[in-house]
DNA sequence: GTCGATGCAAACGTTTTGCACACTG
DNA sequence: CAGTGTGCAAAACGTTTGCATCGAC
């Protein structure tokens, strides 16, 4: 994977894995080139893993204060719409967000909210399934699974209630 | 389905599965046998699907006007703590609630909002990889699994951004 | 009479929106 | 200069909580 970026101002193809290839592509579809979409973005390439607006807005903060947060839901909403970010519900609690690119299913335990990345492929089987017996077309990242961790499970409080 | 209500005050075994039953479990429990209780068990014996909270305090209110939303709350956790009723998330918006006996995965699109009750059997594989790749345990009834159905895929708008 | 349950209003956390002003192209 | 983006404040939404009172046992 060549990735050259010798001439880095020009070869701004509308490529939603860099910071600029993607303010390209906001141009691209009307919208203009912000700073506060650039921030953002800045932020949204250097954090990895999942973060809430409310994060992403304190990570932006640091750099340019006055950006509020509901800029950063409506970029975070403009840029989802572009492809660029996605977000994913990891159980009761605030949406989650990152890059479209690392996209992957997610594995939370109910009891202490630990998040497992799960490959994809995890839900071949049940994607499958449900398209042959449903015509259902599954998308694994948008909410994750619940269930109970290893750790919690040995712990091994209440299974099944009542009994 | 003989269901012999000849002693209808007597026969309380603490069954989840009757009105009388449940309140049974309640007291047992410590908790009291109120109205509200009461009113609430039997709209969730009659009415058939999901609902929200709202709509449960919606029915409930058509007999007794006075019964506050914040009843039907506390009363709904408190019958999910005893595995009378759970709730769970169909996407965005409000949570909804079900007996437990009924329980089942959820199939939900995106799009539409389509809801496909699907036997706990779909994730069975999924269950099974889950549990021997991340000792991870799969619950798939609290969170339903995001998708297209196939009206909205047939319909086909939308499926990659971009493009 | 004790203690749990209720009604009400008010708070909560997350997200959205209306508006006047600022900036991009 | 047209029109999009922004800050701010306020509303919206679903849900929870504090408190005084009421009711079950």
């Amino acid at each position: 994977m060549s990735t050259p970026h010798d001439q880095p101002a020009v070869d701004l193809a509308e490529d939603p894995n860099t910071v600029e290839g993607a303010l390209a592509l906001v141009r691209k579809h009307g919208g203009r080139v912000t700073s506060s979409r650039r921030f953002l973005l800045r932020v949204l390439f250097e954090v990895e893993g999942h973060h809430t607006a409310e994060e992403l807005a304190t990570a932006v903060q640091l750099q340019a204060p006055d950006i509020h947060i509901s800029t950063i839901y409506r970029n975070l909403d403009e840029l989802e719409r572009l492809g660029v970010v996605v977000h994913s519900h990891l159980g009761h609690g605030p949406a989650t967000y990152h890059l479209a690119a690392g996209a992957h299913g997610h594995l939370v335990c109910e009891e202490c909210g630990a998040t497992i990345e799960a490959p994809t492929e995890l839900f071949a089987g049940l994607s499958r399934t449900a398209r042959s017996r449903f015509g259902f077309d599954v998308n694994p990242h948008h909410f994750a699974v619940l269930g109970r961790c290893s750790a919690c499970r040995s712990a091994g409080t209440h299974t099944t209630p009542t009994a």
